[in-house]
DNA sequence: TATATACTTGACTAATTTAGTCAGGTATGT
DNA sequence: ACATACCTGACTAAATTAGTCAAGTATATA
């Protein structure tokens, strides 16, 4: 007899969907001219199927980071300066959330230091931080002008 | 007709296992007198099945993390003083190894560049760093002197 | 206004991974 | 001798991922 799964899982994601629309937006904001891009061009180009990328759109258009035209010649642009929109609104468009999950079971028993089970509590938080630091930091425009290394 | 997984996903694990291997050895780390652990007074103090701490324990000691004393009074010490134990030593022995997957298919089409496809090249690289670094950086004593935040 | 093009929505699913369980061992101290 | 501890590997339900599929709705241009 098999237990139900606990609910353990680190809640720690960055999947092909939330690379995708990095990649997508990468794509949008170098060709990003008075023109709207169709999806289509967007699939061609980074190997994405259509279907997929509609998906992830539709998230980030919810999210006002793009906007969409359309009609013949239609397609999505940015809705901000690519210096505007961070790696981290991007993640959190398409419910890549980083978070780290820090107790077994929070939500029953709470979180009592009293035991020694809290002793990695802290150290989830700070990987937390660490890593939503980074993606705070990233903005679209980082990525197409391609200045390699910058600021650590 | 449904297309085979490409292999796309993002090898960023950091689950349970993982998870569970950091807390047992903090654990251990402070019960971590002349007498060895056993792993049943593990399981009971962090709700961690025994069965899987076996598995978990297996790793380690493969990794010369901890050594093992057999027979009744046996059970687990740390082969290391904790300061000398980094995370990243932790999760690279219980297989969670932080490492990203720059292209779609680098090992077939390689990562030219003249396309846009590798726009994100860099930064998924850059992420990998700066997630490693983190656990460079940590180890087991950072985790049982509780001294809260510390160097960034 | 017809129609092609483009976006919209949501149900569906194979492949994969996770989080363990289970069973049967082997070694060692008292 | 025997209890206690470690060791190994096969096995699997649940969950997630990475899309596919189908059936729309809206709009620009001819």
């Amino acid at each position: 007899m098999y237990k139900k799964f606990q609910q353990t899982r680190v809640n720690m994601k960055l999947t092909s969907k939330g690379r995708y629309a990095v990649m997508a937006l990468a794509d949008l904001a170098q060709f990003n001219s008075v023109n709207p891009v169709p999806l289509r061009d967007i699939s061609l180009r980074q190997g994405i199927s259509l279907d997929f990328l509609e998906q992830i759109f539709s998230k980030l258009k919810k999210h006002n980071i793009v906007k969409s035209i359309r009609g013949t010649n239609g397609g999505y642009i940015l809705n901000k300066e690519p210096v505007e929109i961070k790696l981290a609104n991007i993640l959190n468009a398409v419910d890549e959330k980083v978070k780290t999950v820090q107790c077994k079971k929070e939500s029953k028993k709470g979180c009592n230091s009293k035991t020694s089970k809290c002793i990695t509590h802290n150290l989830w938080d700070e990987l937390e931080v660490h890593i939503n630091y980074f993606f705070e930091k990233k903005n679209l425009e980082d990525l197409i002008s391609n200045t390699s290394e910058s600021r650590n």
